[in-house]
DNA sequence: TTCTACATTATAATAGTTCTAAACTGTTGA
DNA sequence: TCAACAGTTTAGAACTATTATAATGTAGAA
């Protein structure tokens, strides 16, 4: 517990309580440069980890959807029997390895701008997100 | 039960046996030229509304998942809270309408090859799928 | 300090999916 | 032709991720 002063005037500014449960889970998704790809498992294994005093599953899951109700966090439809997490809220692309089960980021300025040349009428575009699935070079 | 022969041989020629359950759910499935976007729960609905001998759930499940491994059906990781089906196998896009949970493909023709200037060292490409939301134009 | 709305928690409930094991059926080949 | 067998169907149990419940705890306001 260092530095938490940052976390705590992003939850209080954003209307959510700073209770010792979420700045831990603030320490452990965003004190990280890199992206954080997750599941609530994995975070769960995560929190075990780093501390001693246990967060209830229901309050990782309750903290969870309120980081993402607040654009914390971006849920990614991968796996249709768990839900994935990402702490990277920016609009970006994704790398999939199958076989590892990893998601690796791929910057919008990665990828040219994708030309669709089809539309639905009546609908406009909300956003265009490509996965590349990837495996093994031989 | 009309011209089921077709459905008898590519059952058998891919070592599933044509049993009418089998043969049922194909006609549901590829008995029509437009792609079939569905969940479990929507096919089990199909079946009901088409026959009066139900198929348990059981087997639709197992027919998914064996039509699936022989390649007839493709899964799309688009909600993490069920799984969706298509019966379109080719290499495909999709507009999502998250409002209206509306799955529409979009030809790999209608979309200009997607360049990424980033790769993963050791491994390579198998896909590159591109999902575009969609909401309700003002 | 007291009050209250918000938050955490253990646990129950729910829902989609998979497993189990018994009954059934398509196919083979004697 | 038909017994034998492997593959298939089935009801229901089990499993797993997630959400709901409701009692207890706590942050922040007054
Ligand atoms: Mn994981
Ligand atoms: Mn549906
Ligand atoms: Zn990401
Ligand atoms: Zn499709």
């Amino acid at each position: 517990m260092l530095n938490n002063s940052h976390y705590i005037d992003k939850l209080r500014s954003s209307g959510l309580r700073p209770t010792k449960q979420r700045i831990k889970i603030c320490e452990i998704l965003f004190n990280t440069e890199k992206t954080f790809h997750f599941t609530i498992n994995d975070l769960v294994k995560k929190i075990s980890k780093a501390t001693n005093d246990k967060i209830s599953l229901a309050t990782v899951y309750n903290t969870v959807h309120a980081f993402k109700k607040k654009g914390y966090l971006k849920e990614i439809p991968i796996n249709s029997d768990q839900s994935y997490f990402d702490t990277n809220t920016s609009h970006h692309h994704h790398f999939y390895d199958e076989s590892q089960k990893d998601l690796i980021d791929i910057d919008d300025a990665d990828v040219e701008p994708v030309k669709i040349n089809t539309r639905i009428p009546g609908k406009k575009i909300k956003s265009v997100e490509v996965l590349v699935k990837v495996e093994d070079a031989e």
